[in-house]
DNA sequence: CTTGACTCTGTACCTAAGTACGGAATGTAT
DNA sequence: ATACATTCCGTACTTAGGTACAGAGTCAAG
């Protein structure tokens, strides 16, 4: 009995995030509330912890929970829909995240040189970053 | 004259953004308002449209509106801090955005191998590759 | 068997990022 | 010069994503 059961608190705890998210999380259904057994407190599987640990990697990859809830159904074919359309909904994602790096690359190489061009010119830099990132 | 003067809705129109959500960002100090000439609605320097569009750019990136600001600060040089200090920010920032780059990249080869089984077996219904993924 | 920590349920509150709207002023096309 | 669109200004509402209780139950250590 090294594993105590993983109580709300704990799976919190180590997904690093509040009691309350998880609870947020179950009531808009992003997450599975496990039965409440007759007497003492919900265990949560293993597999939870996975789960709410994945959705915080892609909050702050700009993924919001309604997108985050369509890559977690691509990932446990709990989708009712055929798999070529699974496909091609995966599909939209890969080209959507290659934009995003491809976007961040650009933000990164704008501040890197503005990182460099301080360094040389110790009085005075001004960086186009805008110009940098909106070029499409 | 065939520049016709940029007033809030064409710029708004061109930045595919809402008026008030121009007004909005010049509420919170995020892009400046013009002064408002004696008579006549205020007129927007591209400056701003660039901005505006460099925002909502951001915003898809996962940034907030409060580091685009900072983001904006780094590149206008209009920080009244050393240029030491830029630097370091900027390195924070490139720092940060390199992880995030990296997080991207795992999750895009995931989808990618979720896509190539899926072609492969077509029948087949769960596909756990997301979940192994998160298993960081 | 009491005390303190944790859970459960429900409801209220909070911040970020907008959106909507009413009513007055101003600009533009006919 | 009249109609119609825009702008201006202020205030109120909305949605996403949580947080914070209050009040009752439950568990586990001493």
């Amino acid at each position: 009995m090294n594993t105590k059961p993983l109580t709300i608190g704990l799976l919190a705890a180590q997904a690093e995030v509040n009691v309350e998210t998880i609870r947020y999380y179950q009531r808009i259904g992003l997450i599975e509330e496990p039965e409440k057994p007759a007497q003492g407190f919900r265990c949560y599987p293993q597999t939870t912890l996975q789960r709410v640990k994945f959705i915080k990697r892609a909050q702050q990859l700009g993924f919001s929970l309604l997108e985050i809830e369509e890559l977690l159904e691509l990932g446990d074919g709990s989708s009712a829909s055929a798999c070529s359309d699974v496909r091609q909904r995966a599909e939209r994602k890969v080209e959507q995240i290659s934009q995003q790096i491809e976007d961040l690359e650009g933000l990164r190489t704008a501040l890197n040189q503005l990182i460099r061009s301080c360094k040389k010119e110790d009085g005075h830099a001004s960086c186009p970053i805008v110009e940098n990132l909106l070029h499409e």
